[in-house]
DNA sequence: CGCATACTTGAATGTTTGTTCAAATGTTTT
DNA sequence: AAAACATTTGAACAAACATTCAAGTATGCG
């Protein structure tokens, strides 16, 4: 037998996520798959801050801050609050920083080994 | 005062991930952006498949399976094993679908409010 | 009102990324 | 040894992405 299945695949198929929701998972973590966004999280979790401010902060341009905030924000990971002409954003949750000491110790380990 | 800074800018500045560490974060995080390399992660988390199979039942071609597993086992999410002229893949370790969890629910969650 | 400040948005650009296709490597079977 | 099979690899191509730059909206100040 050569060309035949070492393993019952239709069994397994059944446990493949399905396109939806892999996207879903895929989108998220693309999300923060960006350097540059995990600075701006950080810089948060200090605090509220405003757009001008954050981008000196993680000196990038306000501009590019601005486009990385709309990321951010649909992806629900930061909230906003608008003050004036200042527009201050905060993190939503503290989810992304239990993650990020998760995946800071993975990284650790795969020293070894 | 219109230019000035509503916080201290400088204190926050020590707060912020040093660009190597936001690097390395954000290619792991990469490495879960993709939707078939979850499908691929979840048919492994059912057990070994050797890449023939792999690819049948995430249902891409071998060669798209083989260039995603190189990713994955450069990022140590899987290992390997040779048998004859097969190679079997497998998770590494089941950190990957706590994590799972903890973004489904995070991903469930953002439908209310 | 008119100007400066804060932020957002859209188009343009260069880079990264995933797949395909063809070829290369290595292994088993006849 | 030849043919079939399993996997990997590299180049080519299209799609997705992050930044820049310029323009747009909106709020506050003189």
């Amino acid at each position: 037998m050569s060309t035949d299945e070492y393993t019952n695949l239709s069994e397994i198929r059944q446990h493949v996520l399905d396109i939806a929701k892999a996207q879903r998972m895929a989108e998220f973590f693309a999300t923060l798959s960006d350097p540059n966004r995990w600075r701006i999280l950080s810089a948060l979790a200090t605090g509220e801050l405003r757009v001008r401010d954050l981008a000196d902060v993680v000196d990038m341009s306000e501009s590019a801050v601005s486009h990385q905030l709309r990321i951010l924000r649909t992806m629900r990971l930061v909230r906003y609050r608008k003050d004036g002409r200042n527009v201050f954003y905060g993190l939503k949750d503290d989810h992304i920083f239990n993650l990020y000491r998760d995946i800071s110790e993975h990284l650790d380990e795969s020293d070894d080994d």
